[in-house]
RNA sequence: GGGCGUGUAGCUCAGUUGGUUAGAGCGCGUCCCUGAUAAGGACGAGGUCACUGGUUCGACUCCAGUCACGCCCA
C-alpha cells in the first residue's frame, strides 16, 4: 500500500512535514557525508547583513544558490555550503548609534570605543534566527552551524594576511580622497549616506574675475557656488575644444565661454568688440592669486589655466574654479596636472590658521565676509542665487562639505590588465555582463579606497612611528603578539589600538593608525578568510580555488563580484569564481521598488504559507530574473505556477496512488519499465528528452531554460499520457498492459521527482517518499540525477505522437465546427496525405485517434486534391540566395500555379518557369505547399495532412450517442454524490422509448462503465431521481449505492 | 553626463546563423469534455515586433540614430 494521497492538498502543510522529515533524518548532512570523498563542487556564499530581515531579493538569490548545489550534489559532487554573515561596517554602527541615542564620532569617542564596539558586537547577529527560519522554510540547504562571520578572530586574521600580502606586493599606499564630510559630526560620509540627504537649498552663485599675468587689464571669469573654497583656488579649468570669447570692454578685457556670453552681456553697449578663440589657446596663461595665503604656491605650479574634460557650458562662464582640496574632479585634475593641493580646513570644518583673516570660522559662515571682501576688491563681477540639490548630513542636517581625507588605497589600476584577463575566464550568466557591465567597470577601474575613519571593522594592521618614517604591516596574530609582547584574543580596534610595537630604528614606539577596513574588503576576502587560510586548510584551499559557482544580484557588480576579483587577482592572478549567475531586481507588481512604507508587495511569509515555497521558487526561477532582468513580483504569477505545474503534477501522483492502492499494486523497485505499449514508450522517451534538456541547461547555468520544460512535460503527462491511459488502470483483470501502465507511471513519477528535485525540493521529496521502494536511497536528494542513456529515447516516436496529436486536434476542430460533441460517435474520418510515410505512421497509432475522437474507423487516402486546393509559394530560404532580386517576381509566378502543376512538382517533376524573361527551374524542394480545404466539405488541414469527417448519423450511431450521454449523466451523479471510485451502484430510470431502447441495447457497456450491478427501467419517476435532458429527450435517473 | 540592459497581444514572457501566416501561457468570448485535477480541450477576438533611417531579393532579427523605462557610475 502506498500512503493514500488526497487531491485536495495543503502545500504549505506538506512542505512543513518534509522539513520535519529532513530535520529528523538529517538528510542535508547525509547528502554531504555520503559524497565526502567525491570530487568537490566549490560554492561561495556572499554574506548578507543580519541587521535587517530577508526580502525577495534574498529569497531569489537563495533559491538560485540552492538549486545549483542540489543539482551538483545529485550529479555526484560534494558541495560544501557555508552561510556567512557580514558583521562589520557602517550599517551596524548606525543601528547602535540609534539604540544608544548618540550621534557622531565625538560622542562615540566620549563614551569609549570599547563600549561602542562591544555594543555593535551584541546587535550584529540580531536577526540571524529569523534568517535561518526563512531560509530553511524556503527549502534552502545551507550550513548555518558552520557559518562564517566577518568579525571572528580567525576571519579577521586571514584578512590581515590578505592585506599584508598586498602590502608586500607594493599594492597598498596612502593618499587622499575627496569625501563628503559633515563638519558637525567630524566624519566623512559614505556614498549611501550622502544619497539619503539631498535637499533643495539656495546657495550663492558668484562670478569672479581672475587677473591674467601677461595681458594688461585682462581677466578670466569663473563661477562658483562655494565662495569659501576660493581662498584654496589653485587653478582654472577650461575645455580645450570649447569656444571662448575675448570681450573688450571700455577699460578691460574678459574671457569666457562663447555659449555663456549672452548671459553676461545682454546689451550691445556693454562691450566694444568680441573675438573667438579655442580653449586650447588659453592653456598657457597664468593669473594672480585671488587671496594672498598661498601665493608662494605659484612656484609649484599653481594659478594657471589647465584643460579639463568635465568643463561644461551649461552654467557659469565655462571656466571652472579649481580647489583640489575640496572637489573630487578638482583633486584628480590636480594630480594629473601637478597642481598643489591645499586643504586649510580643520576637522570641525573651520578655517585653519593659514587663512589668517578667517581662521577659526566655520567655512560656510565665511561665505559672506569672503563675498564682501571680493566685492570691495572689485573681484566680484556678478552675484546671484542658485536653487539646487545639495547633500546634507542625514543625521544632523548640516550641509556637507567636500574635503580631502587621508585614505589608504589598493593599486587597482596597476593590476587592471590582469583583472581584465582573469575576467575573460569567467562564465557569466547572462553572458553580456562579462564584456558589458562588469568588463566596462574593470576597464574604468580606479584605485580602491579601503580605509574608513570608523570603529567597527577589521583594523588596518599598520603600526607607524610618530614621524611616519617607520611602518610595520602585521600579517597574523602571532606576529602581533611577538612584536608587541602581548597575548591577543580579539582583533577589534579597541583591543589592538592599545598595543604598541617598539621601533627598530630608535624612534620610540610605533602606534597603530586609526582606520578600519572597508567591509567590502572583508567580504572580498571571504574565500580565504572563511577557511582561515593560510593558517589552516592550506592545501585544501589551494587545490579548490577558484570557486565553481557563485550567485548574487546585479548590484554586486561594483560590490562583491568586484572585490572578490580584485583580491584574487592581486593575490593569485586568478578569478575567484568560474561561473556566476547574476539575478535582476525583484520589483513590486507595478514595476516600482518594493517599499515597506508603501506596502506594495505581499509579505514573503504570507506567500509561502499560501502557495508553498516550491511555488515561489519555481515562479522566480522560471522567469528572466535569473538572467539579470527585473521581475515585477506578482502573487498571481505564483498562483499560476501552482495551477499550471504543481497541482497537475500532484494530481498525476494522486491518480497513480489512488488506483495502485485499489489494485493493491506496488512497485518492487527492481523492475525497469520496459513496455510494448506505445503510450508508455512515448512518455518514457519524453521523460528522457526532459532529462536531456534540463541537464544541458543546468550545465550551462541557465536556470530559466532548465525550469521551463517542466511545464510542457507535465502537460504531456497529465493531458495526454494519463488521460489516454486512464482506462488501462480501471480494467478489472490484472493483465500485462495494466501492469505495464502501473510500472511506467510509477517509473515516470519517480524519475520526474529526481529531475525536479533541485527546483521543487518539497513536492519532489513528498512524491518520492511515497513511491520509492526499499532498495532506493531514503531521500530523493540522496539520489543521482537521472543520466540520459538514450535507451528509452525514441525521437521518431515523439514525432509520431506529435502527428497524432495534430490529427486529433484537426478532428476536434471539425467536430466543434459542426457542433458534434465527442460523445456522439461518428462513422468515420478520412485522413489524406500524398505522403505514404505519414499515412503509415498515423495508421500505426490509429486506435488512439479512433478512441480520442470517437469515430468508428479511419480511412486513409492519397488524393488530396479531392478535398483541398493546393497553393504554392517559394521556399525563400532556398530560392532567395539562388535567385537574388528575381525571387519576388518568381513568387508571383509560383503563386499563380494551378493545382495540377503543383501536384506534378510534388510528384518529382522539375518545372521551368519563365520569370521576367528568365528561365527558373523549380522542384519540390523549392516550394512550400499550402492545402486549402474545399468549401462545403468538413475538412481541415495542417501541414501535409488533410482530415475530413463523415458527419452523417445512422440510427445506430444516434443510439450509441444516447447511451454515452446516459453514462455521462450517471458519472456526474456519482461525482456529485461523492462516491468512492470503486463504489458499486444500482440504477433505476424512466424515459421515452428511444432512450429506453438505446439503454437496453448498450446495457452491458453501461453497466461496466458506471460500475452498475443492476439497471432497471421503471414506469414512473423514482423518488430519488434527477431529471435530465439527453440530446433533447427527457429522462429521470436514480443512482443507489450498493454493497459489493 | 557616461556605461550596461530592456522595449514583441490587455498581462507575463518565447522567438535559434536574417527567409514571407511572429508564438506560448494567463485573462476575455463561444463551444466541448470530465470515473485524477483549486481542472482539461478546441476555436475565436487581440500585434505598426517602441520610433526613424540604412544594409539586403527579404529585417522582430544586422547597422546607425531617436524616444521611453530600469540599474550602476559621475
Amino acid at each position: 500500500m502506498y500512503k493514500p494521497v488526497s487531491n485536495k492538498i495543503d502545500f504549505a502543510a506538506m512542505e512543513k512535514d518534509i522539513l520535519t522529515l529532513w530535520a529528523k533524518e538529517d538528510t542535508f548532512q547525509k547528502s554531504m557525508t555520503e559524497r565526502k570523498s567525491a570530487s568537490e563542487f566549490v560554492f561561495y556564499d556572499g554574506p548578507p547583513f543580519a541587521t535587517g530581515l530577508p526580502h525577495y531579493g534574498h529569497l531569489l538569490a537563495g533559491t538560485i544558490k540552492d538549486i545549483v548545489p542540489r543539482y551538483q550534489t545529485m550529479r555526484g559532487h560534494y558541495v560544501d555550503r557555508r552561510f556567512g554573515w557580514d558583521c562589520h561596517g557602517l550599517p551596524v554602527e548606525y543601528e547602535v548609534e540609534q539604540d544608544l541615542e548618540i550621534s557622531g564620532k565625538t560622542e562615540i569617542e566620549k563614551m569609549g570605543v570599547d563600549k561602542f564596539n562591544e555594543a555593535c558586537r551584541s546587535i550584529v547577529l540580531r536577526y540571524t534566527r529569523e534568517w535561518r527560519e526563512i531560509v530553511t522554510r524556503m527549502g534552502r540547504w545551507v550550513d548555518f552551524d558552520r557559518d562564517y562571520k566577518t568579525m571572528e578572530p580567525t576571519y579577521m586574521e586571514s584578512i590581515w594576511w590578505v592585506f599584508k600580502a598586498l602590502w608586500e606586493k607594493g599594492l597598498i599606499y596612502e593618499g587622499s580622497k575627496i569625501l563628503p564630510y559633515c563638519p558637525r559630526c567630524s566624519t566623512p560620509l559614505s556614498n549611501f549616506e550622502t544619497n539619503q540627504g539631498y535637499r533643495d537649498v539656495a546657495d550663492p552663485a558668484i562670478t569672479i574675475r581672475f587677473k591674467l599675468d601677461n595681458e594688461p587689464n585682462a581677466y578670466i571669469l569663473a563661477w562658483t557656488t562655494t565662495p569659501w573654497t576660493l581662498p584654496s583656488n589653485m587653478a582654472l579649468a577650461v575645455g580645450k575644444d570649447i569656444t571662448y570669447v575675448r570681450v573688450k570692454e571700455k577699460d578691460a578685457v574678459y574671457y569666457l565661454a562663447k555659449a555663456r556670453f549672452a548671459e553676461y552681456y545682454k546689451k550691445p553697449e556693454q562691450y566694444e568688440s568680441v573675438t573667438e578663440l579655442k580653449g586650447s589657446e588659453l592653456l598657457r596663461l597664468t593669473y594672480e592669486p585671488l587671496f594672498p595665503y598661498f601665493a608662494d604656491k605659484k612656484a609649484e605650479g599653481a594659478f594657471r589655466v589647465v584643460n579639463a574634460d568635465f568643463v561644461s557650458t551649461e552654467d557659469g562662464t565655462g571656466v571652472v574654479h579649481i580647489a583640489p582640496g575640496f572637489g573630487e574632479d578638482d583633486y584628480r585634475l590636480g594630480l594629473a596636472e601637478q597642481i598643489p593641493v591645499v586643504c586649510p580646513v580643520d576637522e570641525e570644518g573651520r578655517f585653519t590658521a593659514v587663512i589668517k583673516d578667517y581662521a577659526g570660522q566655520d567655512v560656510k559662515k565665511a561665505d559672506h565676509p569672503i563675498l564682501a571682501r571680493l566685492k570691495e576688491e572689485k573681484k566680484l563681477v556678478h552675484r546671484s542665487q542658485i536653487l539646487h540639490s545639495y547633500p546634507h548630513c542625514w543625521r544632523c542636517d548640516t550641509p556637507l562639505i567636500y574635503r580631502a581625507i587621508s585614505t589608504w588605497f589598493v593599486k587597482v589600476e596597476q593590476i587592471k590588465d590582469r583583472l581584465i584577463e582573469a575576467n575573460k575566464k569567467v562564465h557569466w550568466v547572462p553572458e553580456h555582463l562579462r564584456d558589458g557591465r562588469f568588463g566596462k567597470w574593470l576597464e574604468g577601474a580606479r584605485d580602491w579606497a579601503i580605509s574608513r575613519n570608523r570603529y567597527w571593522g577589521t583594523p588596518l594592521p599598520i603600526w607607524r612611528s610618530k614621524d611616519g618614517d617607520e611602518m610595520v604591516c602585521v600579517g597574523s596574530i602571532e606576529e602581533l603578539e611577538q612584536l608587541s609582547g602581548q597575548k591577543i584574543s580579539d582583533l577589534h580596534k579597541h583591543n589592538v589600538d592599545k598595543l604598541e610595537i617598539p621601533s627598530r630604528n630608535g624612534k620610540g614606539t610605533l602606534k597603530r593608525i586609526p582606520e578600519v577596513l572597508d567591509c567590502w574588503f572583508e567580504s572580498g576576502a571571504m574565500p580565504y578568510a572563511q577557511a582561515h587560510y593560510p593558517f589552516e586548510n592550506k592545501e585544501h584551499f589551494e587545490s579548490h580555488f577558484p570557486a565553481d559557482f557563485i550567485a548574487e544580484g546585479l548590484d554586486q557588480t561594483r560590490g562583491w563580484f568586484y572585490t572578490l576579483m580584485v583580491l584574487s587577482v592581486a593575490l593569485f592572478d586568478k578569478p575567484a569564481f568560474k561561473n556566476v549567475i547574476v539575478n535582476g531586481l525583484v520589483l513590486a507588481k507595478d514595476g516600482k521598488k518594493m517599499s515597506k512604507r508603501l506596502k506594495n508587495y505581499p509579505d514573503p511569509v504570507h506567500v509561502i504559507n499560501s502557495y508553498g515555497a516550491d511555488a515561489l521558487r519555481l515562479y522566480m526561477v522560471n522567469s528572466p530574473v535569473v538572467r539579470t532582468e527585473d521581475l515585477c513580483f506578482s502573487e498571481d504569477g505564483v498562483k499560476h505556477v501552482l495551477r499550471d505545474v504543481l497541482i497537475p503534477l500532484w494530481n498525476a501522483y494522486s491518480f497513480f496512488v489512488t488506483y495502485a492502492n485499489i489494485d493493491g499494486w506496488h512497485g518492487d523497485g527492481t523492475s525497469g519499465c520496459s513496455s510494448n505499449n506505445v503510450l508508455d514508450r512515448w512518455i518514457r522517451s519524453s521523460l528522457e528528452s526532459l532529462a536531456v534538456k534540463v541537464t544541458t541547461a543546468m550545465d550551462n547555468y541557465d536556470l530559466q531554460n532548465a525550469a521551463r520544460p517542466f511545464v510542457g512535460f507535465i502537460d504531456d503527462l497529465t493531458n495526454w499520457y494519463i488521460r489516454r491511459s486512464r482506462r488501462r488502470f480501471w480494467k478489472s483483470q490484472d493483465d500485462d498492459d495494466k501492469e505495464q501502465a502501473y510500472r511506467t507511471l510509477s517509473y515516470v513519477l519517480i524519475q520526474l521527482s529526481r529531475i525536479a528535485a533541485p527546483f521543487i525540493p518539497f513536492m519532489s521529496e513528498s512524491i518520492y517518499q511515497n513511491l520509492r521502494s526499499k532498495g532506493m536511497p531514503e531521500s530523493v536528494h540522496l539520489c543521482g540525477f537521472p543520466v540520459p542513456d538514450g535507451s528509452n529515447r525514441d525521437e521518431e516516436l515523439e514525432e509520431q505522437m506529435a502527428e497524432v496529436m495534430t490529427v486529433v486536434k484537426l478532428g476536434r476542430l471539425l467536430r466543434a465546427e459542426k457542433d458534434l460533441k465527442i460523445r456522439q460517435p461518428l462513422a468515420s474520418m478520412h485522413v489524406v496525405s500524398r505522403n505514404p510515410e505519414i499515412l503509415r505512421r498515423i495508421e500505426t497509432r490509429m486506435d488512439i485517434i479512433i478512441d480520442e475522437l470517437n469515430v468508428r474507423k479511419l480511412e486513409f487516402g492519397v488524393h488530396e486534391t479531392e478535398l483541398a486546393d493546393l497553393k504554392a509559394k517559394p521556399d525563400f530560404k532556398r530560392m532567395g540566395p539562388r535567385l537574388g532580386p528575381l525571387v519576388k517576381a518568381a513568387a508571383g509566378v509560383i503563386a499563380k500555379m494551378d493545382g495540377k502543376t503543383i501536384e506534378n512538382i510534388l510528384s518529382g517533376a522539375k518545372i521551368s518557369l519563365s520569370v521576367n524573361g528568365q528561365n527558373v527551374e523549380v522542384d519540390s524542394n523549392d516550394i512550400i505547399v499550402e492545402r486549402i480545404p474545399r468549401k462545403g466539405l468538413v475538412v481541415a488541414s495542417e501541414g501535409p495532412v488533410i482530415v475530413a469527417l463523415e458527419t452523417e448519423l445512422s440510427s445506430d450511431l444516434i443510439q450509441e450517442g444516447l447511451a454515452r450521454e446516459f453514462v455521462n449523466k450517471i458519472q456526474n451523479m456519482r461525482k456529485t454524490a461523492d462516491f468512492e471510485v470503486t463504489q458499486r451502484i444500482k440504477i433505476n430510470f424512466t424515459s421515452d422509448a428511444e432512450i429506453k431502447e438505446a439503454v437496453m441495447k448498450f446495457i452491458d457497456y453501461l453497466k461496466t462503465e458506471t460500475l452498475c450491478l443492476d439497471l432497471n427501467f421503471v414506469q414512473s419517476k423514482p423518488a430519488g431521481a434527477n431529471d435530465w435532458d439527453i440530446n433533447g429527450h427527457s429522462c429521470a435517473i436514480e443512482v443507489i449505492p450498493v454493497k459489493k
